[in-house]
DNA sequence: CTAGAGTGTTACAGCTGTGTGACAGCCCGG
DNA sequence: CCGGGCTGTCACACAGCTGTAACACTCTAG
């Protein structure tokens, strides 16, 4: 159950093909593209966990997309495993050097590639911000992964604490049960909105009467999360 | 002006020669062993910062040093990167499955060479600190390599000592199973995930009652060790 | 005031993630 | 060569979480 998301960028539709293979079966999920451009859209749109990169592209090659990947805010989080055909040396130094977090030489076995892409994968840092968050007593710390309120933990799951983050960090604003699901639930999953107000409902209760006031209705439109009483 | 110390291991004479001229331009020092006993005695011996094994070598294979390298305590931290003159991508796998951190084919260049080597550098570990650590009448000291529950010594593998240790010096903090992967069994190996549950289960029984508190489920996001009950 | 829409609350059946014991392979020492 | 300790994987059990439906309640338009 990785769940990750693969960009496979290479301009021979069989070698994208092979690869696909291989990481569908170690349970990854591939998306494709066979030119810079193509896969600079997909990136921002899809935000692919790492990026397999062909060497040699049509247009811009490929070690210029990683440089310019690298360079973008958004998107230099992204590992990067380059994948060259040739046994130049020198290829593998600039890739190493623009940022590449490995390279592999074609050809190469879909048991390497898989290896080698779980350990990229495994030495990134999650990207997430991982900064403490307090309002009024309500603590949630990322790190610890621990919710108290006025120091006494609470225990709740995996849904409401993600609930609950998403909340703290975007306050004193309305979302609708559509957003939330997106936000909190990602944006491909099919879910009742309904779903929403229950979850919202075991959230207050963990919060207690203490805090249960920061998650506050706003009839007719979704959910606010705010200090100010409504 | 590096000061980094490595330890190449080569039954060729010629090409330690030269790799040593490479590495010494770069400023680095340099040790040189042509089988796996004197490596091992120069490992012991001198504590080099990173570790150039050639993948055949008479006796003891370079691969089975590494293996041995990797499960010892004391030297488990030292990077290691791999020479193999085939091309078989099954010597690769196995190497990095060892814990190799990187691995370069023959013939390579001294460009090459230095680049990797800097890289892996990069990315390893400073070797943390051996002092003892105690909480809570569970104490455990890397000098003796001992751990007491309570003034009575705890019998427990070497992974479930790693996995302890590494826990007490990283208090208070989720990690994932893929995490622990990484900073525990060694950034790259291939391991299912669920074999960290396995050693957490056998870590607990092994702490007791007692202290088994200390290593905490969060649902959803890994293990945490945290004198705060759950 | 009243119907209807919107939201709160509860119960529950299914599913996912984790705990646990067993087991076969490996390595090392005897 | 054999035996014991470790390791990684599997299969199964189980607890907790999830999404949904159903019903109760509240608000608002008219």
């Amino acid at each position: 159950m990785s769940g990750k998301t693969v960009l496979i960028v290479d301009d021979e539709p069989a070698i994208r093909e092979m690869i696909v293979v291989a990481l569908e079966m170690a349970d990854y999920e591939c998306l494709e593209a066979s030119d810079a451009p193509e896969a600079h859209a997909l990136i921002v749109d899809r935000q692919p966990d790492i990026i397999l990169l062909d060497w040699m592209l049509p247009g811009t090659s490929g070690i210029e997309l990683a440089r310019r990947l690298k360079k973008e805010e958004t998107t230099s989080d992204i590992p990067i495993i380059m994948l060259t055909a040739k046994v130049e040396e020198d290829n593998k130094i600039r890739g190493l050097e623009i940022g590449a977090d490995d390279y592999i030489t074609k050809p190469f076995s879909p048991r390497e590639l898989v290896a080698r892409l779980k350990a990229v994968l495994r030495r990134a840092t999650p990207p997430g911000i991982d900064d403490p968050i307090e309002v009024d007593g309500l603590a949630l710390d990322p790190a610890s992964h621990r919710v108290t309120s006025n120091e006494r933990p609470l225990n709740i799951g995996p849904t409401e604490y993600r609930l609950l983050q998403f909340f703290m960090t975007h306050q004193e604003r309305v979302y609708t049960r559509s957003q939330l699901l997106d936000q909190v639930w990602g944006g491909n999953v099919y879910v009742e909105e309904r779903t929403v107000d229950v979850h919202i409902r075991r959230l207050r209760k963990a919060l207690g009467e203490h805090h249960d006031y920061l998650i506050q209705t706003v009839r007719g439109a979704g959910y606010r999360f705010s200090t100010q009483p409504a």
